[in-house]
DNA sequence: CCGAACAGAAGGACCTTATG
DNA sequence: CATAAGGTCCTTCTGTTCGG
């Protein structure tokens, strides 16, 4: 609709090419990564050095590239670039020890856990890029052709550049089949070429520190190529496709607040209210408000699983006690009998909360409630569902790791002491986040 | 023990709807 | 009409199982 960018591609653009619905969907999605890959941060400060390339050349034209062109171009720089490579390797390797100014973690594959910032950024950055290659390896649809059959024969029914490009995916196949990972290899080659000297032109990395490697790149082609490879299979094969269909309805279910609870087709799902998705993200929102008023990051609370319950009706098929729960929770907002019909929610807070973490969270709420009141000055209206606590709580563990000041003591005391099995789900990180739990940590004194 | 494969959960971007 | 709640789609992360 109006939200679509002005493409270039008017019909007059490709020559014999009409594009698909998916083909355009496709050139949209690339013009957006396109937008969005030079400014990961730093909106203000436009480094010159940095930011230079405004077009990454890796990614100027849009559906239809040169590719061979360009591959030619590299082949011989890349046939340099392995020996070298392999050099350097084998050199390390004598040394036994990462020689360079690499910080004990010089891989950033496989899982983003103890990297830094930096390498968190330059992560996503490279996986982006990787993806983005092999799309142009591949050729971009090779999913929608869907002859619905006969896929292996004909490898150039439509014109498609492809002359020589024996670049292809085997979906059919596994991630190691060489033809596939002859794709992989070349796109991580590329890659690596363009991005691993910060004095190259091609350098469009947010950080020039990072250390990564050839072998970072392939990991992460090969986590796109099993990507697609699922969503291949959802496409051609009924049995894995009605399984997938299964699951996202159930998701959806899942989903919805209300229906959800009691009577549920899906019982495993009556515990997910999530609203509390939605009550995270809007706490992330003042979380710099309450940076500068308090001084500390509480940042380190907002994780969905620690948001409380809020429910529309207590889990029962008593129709008295849902009245009365009603009637309750009317009492509490205010509301008149004619307004009985308006929707209110109970926050049922987790019982393992102390009182701290508890404080945190309204105070977030505060702020955001403040902020959204300062910056609407015309008196919007606030017509969120309005949310009522009656007192209760859950007393369901919490099933991730715990900051210590999150937990409360005596609930600690009551429901876990004694529970030897309990005790062993419960884990909590050795230190506190930086600003809390300092006055009164899970040892001292529970406070009130 | 490790990597490959997979399923499910979480997260984010984007679109739609309802309402003052 | 502008805005926020509500919903969908897609990608990424995580945990588990299996075979060498």
């Amino acid at each position: 609709m109006n939200g679509l960018p002005p493409t270039t591609s008017s019909p007059n653009d490709p020559p014999t090419i009409h594009l698909t619905p998916q083909q355009y969907a496709f050139a949209f999605q690339q013009f957006q990564l396109h937008m969005a890959a030079p400014i990961p941060h730093a909106p203000i400060s436009l480094n010159p050095v940095l930011t230079s390339p405004v077009i990454d050349p890796s990614l100027l034209p849009v559906p239809v590239p040169t590719p061979n062109e360009r591959l030619s171009a590299v082949e011989n720089d890349l046939r340099e670039l392995k020996a070298s490579v392999a050099q350097k390797r084998s050199n390390e390797d004598d040394d036994q020890k990462p020689s360079k100014k690499s910080k004990k973690n010089p891989y950033i594959l496989k899982e983003n856990k103890n990297l830094s910032v930096e390498q968190i950024e330059v992560r996503k950055v490279l996986m982006r890029k990787i993806k983005v290659e092999l799309r142009t390896l591949t050729g971009t649809n090779e999913t929608s052709d869907c002859g619905s059959d006969s896929d292996g024969e004909r490898d150039t029914p439509t014109a498609s550049t492809s002359a020589s490009s024996t670049l292809s995916f085997d979906f059919e196949s596994n991630v190691d089949l060489p033809a596939n990972m002859a794709v992989i290899t070349r796109a991580a080659d590329l890659i690596f070429k363009e991005q691993n000297d910060p004095t190259a032109s091609t350098f469009s990395l947010p950080h020039t520190t990072v250390a990564f490697t050839n072998s970072d790149l392939v990991h992460f082609g090969k986590n796109t190529f099993r990507s697609w490879k699922k969503k291949y299979r959802g496409e051609h094969d009924p049995d894995v496709r009605a399984m997938q269909e299964r699951q996202a309805s159930r998701d959806r279910q899942g989903m919805r607040k209300k229906e959800v609870r009691a009577s549920s087709d899906y019982p495993e799902y009556a515990q997910t209210t999530d609203n509390r998705v939605q009550l995270k993200q809007k706490r992330l929102k003042a979380v710099n408000e309450y940076k500068n008023q308090h001084n500390k990051d509480p940042a380190c609370i907002l994780e969905t699983e620690w948001m409380s319950d809020e429910i529309s009706a207590p889990d029962t098929d008593d129709d008295q006690k849902k009245a009365e729960h009603r009637r309750q929770l009317r009492r509490v907002t205010g509301l008149s009998h004619a307004q009985k019909d308006t929707e209110v929610w109970e926050v049922v807070r987790p019982g393992f909360q102390s009182v701290e973490a508890a404080d945190v969270k309204d105070e977030l709420d505060r702020l955001s409630k403040l902020s959204k009141a300062k910056s609407g000055r015309k008196k919007k209206a606030n017509r969120a569902v309005l949310r009522a606590s009656l007192g209760n709580t859950h007393d369901r563990p919490p099933t991730r790791k715990l900051w210590p000041f999150m937990l409360s003591r005596e609930w600690y005391d009551v429901q876990v002491v004694g529970h030897p099995d309990l005790k062993e789900e419960i884990s909590l990180y050795t230190k506190n986040p930086e600003g809390f739990g300092e006055d009164s940590g899970y040892t001292a004194d529970v406070e009130h």
